[in-house]
DNA sequence: AGTTTGACTGGAG
DNA sequence: CCTCCAGCCAAAC
């Protein structure tokens, strides 16, 4: 028995990759989700790098509110403080060791 | 075809 | 809370 995932073949990558983007384009307005979560509705609960891989590198990201993605723990994303400043503007709280309120803010979306 | 590189994660110290 | 560190895995070298 396979405990394991499949490797991505290049076409199930595209399709994962059009999946990250549709759902980062459902983050509500003054909430954040993490790389594992989306990864994990994608349908590849182990391509959290992947997710971030997409977000950093796709053109179509910039159209995406993409700051509304954080690491699992609230951090931003390494050498971009905008994100801070973006989320800030709606309403995202911050912890005083710089990482988002999780415990508030996180979206989870629905299975 | 082998090695390095990350917008990651969970656990240890 | 912070800093490594091992495991992760498609992509870029």
């Amino acid at each position: 028995m396979k405990d394991y995932p499949d490797k991505m073949t290049t076409e199930q990558a595209r399709m994962f990759q059009d999946d990250v983007l549709n759902i980062v384009g459902q983050i509500p307005r003054g909430m954040v989700t993490t790389y594992g979560h989306i990864a994990a509705l994608a349908g590849w609960p182990s391509h959290s790098r992947m997710v971030g891989r997409t977000l950093r590198y796709s053109p179509e990201a910039r159209l995406l509110p993409c700051h509304r993605v954080v690491n699992v723990v609230g951090r931003t994303a390494p050498g971009w403080s905008q994100q801070r400043v973006l989320l800030e503007e709606e309403g995202v709280g911050f912890k005083a060791n710089g990482h988002v309120d999780m415990k508030r803010y996180l979206w989870e979306p629905l299975l």
